[in-house]
DNA sequence: ACCTGAACACCGTTCAAGT
DNA sequence: ACCTGAACACCGTTCAAGT
C-alpha cells in the first residue's frame, strides 16, 4: 500500500534535490542522528529503497547536504580588505550553524574535494595571497583561522547541551553540581557567568580578533 | 559454546577498567567506527550482553574512554608562569591525539561533568586567574584555547585523511584534482607544500603563539 | 525510469535462564 | 554475581518484481 504524501500537497517527483532539502530539514528539526534513510523516505512519501535512485547511498546524501550547507557561507568580496573579508566569512559561518545546527560536524566530517568546497577554499586563499602573505603562510592562515571557527561551534554546543537554556543556565548548573570548595577557580568563573550571562557573539569575536592581530603583525613585519 | 579467550593468556574475571581498555586498544587499532559492543565483546572472549554487567551501555562506554582519555593530558604545572602551562597543556592534548586519534572526537561529544573534566577544567582556570585574569575573561580565555586545540586537531585529521600518505601527497592530490587554471590560488598553495611539506606541529604553535601574544597583551594592558 | 516488498547483514539492548 | 542464548526493535543496503 503506497503511503499518500502529507496532507494535500500535490505528489511532486522526487529528485537528488527534493531528498537533499527534505533531509536538511529533517536534521534542522530532528537533529542529525534522527536523520535515517527510513524517516527520510516516510516525509517524502515513499519507502527507503527508493532513496537510492537518486543518492547512492547514505554518504552520499550528506556529502551532499555538505556541500549545500557550504555554498551558504558567504564568500569573501573581492573588493574588501583582507581582514574584513575574514570577519564576514566568520561571522558567516557562525551564522550557518546556527540555521544547521549539523553543519559544523558534517563540514568537519564530510568535507572532501567536491566543486563547492575547492571554490571556497580558492577565493580565500585568494585574498591572503593578495594580502601579501606567501602561499605556505597563507595556507597556514586558512588552517589555523577555520580550526578557530569551527573548533568554536563544537565548544559553544557542548556547553550549551548540558541543558536546553543559555548560558546562565549552565553556569548556574555547573555552580551548583560541584561540592563546596572542592573545584574553587571553576566555581569562580560560574559564578562569574551566573551574574553576568556569557555572550557568544563577543566570546567568539574575542578569539577571532587575536589571530587577525597577529595576522597583521605578520603582513606588517614582513 | 563458549569462546576461548584468545592464545593463552590466562582468563582474567572481566571489570569496567578491562572492559573501557580493551575499548581503547580497539578504537586505536581499527578505528571508533569498528568499535560495536560484539566486536569489543568478541576481543574479551565474552557475549556482547556480558557488557552491560559492567558498563550500563554503550554511551556509558564511550564517557568512560573519554575520562581516561583527559587524564591522559598533561594538568598544568602550579609552578609554571601561565604562558608555559598552557603551552604545555596544548601540546599535551596533541600528543593525546597522536596515541588515541578518536579522542577529540569523543571529548567534543561525550565530555560532561565527570570529576577528571572538572578537575581539568579548574586547573586550567586558577592558573589563568592567577596571571590576573578576570574570571569572565579566564572563561572566556579557556573556552578560546580549547577551540583552536581540538578545531585544530579535526581540521588536520581531515586533510591527513584525503589518502594515508602525509602532507606533500594531499598536496599533491589536491594539485592533481583541480583542472589546470580553475583555482588558482589553490593551485599555488598546493605547489607550495608540494615543494615544502607542511609541518604540523610548527603549523599549530603558529596559530598557538597568535592566541598567547593576544592573552599576554591582555594582561599588560589591563 | 522509478517505486515496492521482502530480504540480508548488521546494530544496541533486554531478559529469562543457567552456573 | 556474572555469563549465555535468544529475542526485539532498529539500522543501511540490495534486488527481483512490479508499473
Amino acid at each position: 500500500m503506497p503511503r499518500r504524501s502529507r496532507s494535500d500537497e500535490p505528489r511532486q517527483p522526487l529528485s537528488r534535490e527534493r531528498v537533499l532539502r527534505a533531509a536538511m530539514s529533517l536534521a534542522d528539526e530532528r537533529g542529525i542522528e534522527a536523520l535515517t534513510m527510513r524517516e527520510l523516505a516516510g516525509r517524502l512519501g515513499v519507502e527507503a529503497a527508493s532513496l537510492y535512485n537518486h543518492v547512492s547511498g547514505k554518504d552520499d546524501l550528506l556529502l551532499g547536504m555538505t556541500d549545500l550547507a557550504i555554498a551558504e557561507i558567504d564568500l569573501p568580496s573581492e573588493s574588501a580588505g583582507w581582514r574584513e573579508a575574514m570577519r564576514r566569512r566568520a561571522m558567516s559561518a557562525r551564522g550557518l550553524f546556527g540555521r544547521h545546527p549539523w553543519a559544523a560536524v558534517l563540514i568537519d566530517t564530510r568535507m572532501q574535494g567536491e566543486p563547492t568546497a575547492l571554490a571556497y577554499a580558492d577565493r580565500v586563499l585568494r585574498t591572503l595571497l593578495r594580502a601579501g602573505l606567501s602561499p605556505a603562510v597563507a595556507g597556514n592562515v586558512f588552517l589555523v583561522l577555520d580550526s578557530y571557527i569551527y573548533g568554536y561551534e563544537r565548544q559553544r554546543s557542548i556547553l550549551a547541551r548540558d541543558d536546553g537554556g543559555d548560558s546562565t543556565d549552565t553556569a548556574q548548573d555547573v555552580g551548583d553540581a560541584i561540592a563546596p570548595g572542592a573545584f574553587p577557580a571553576l566555581a569562580q568563573v560560574a559564578a562569574a557567568y551566573t551574574e553576568q550571562p556569557f555572550d557568544e557573539d563577543a566570546g567568539f569575536a574575542f578569539g577571532l580578533d587575536m589571530l587577525l592581530d597577529g595576522i597583521e603583525r605578520l603582513l606588517r613585519a614582513g
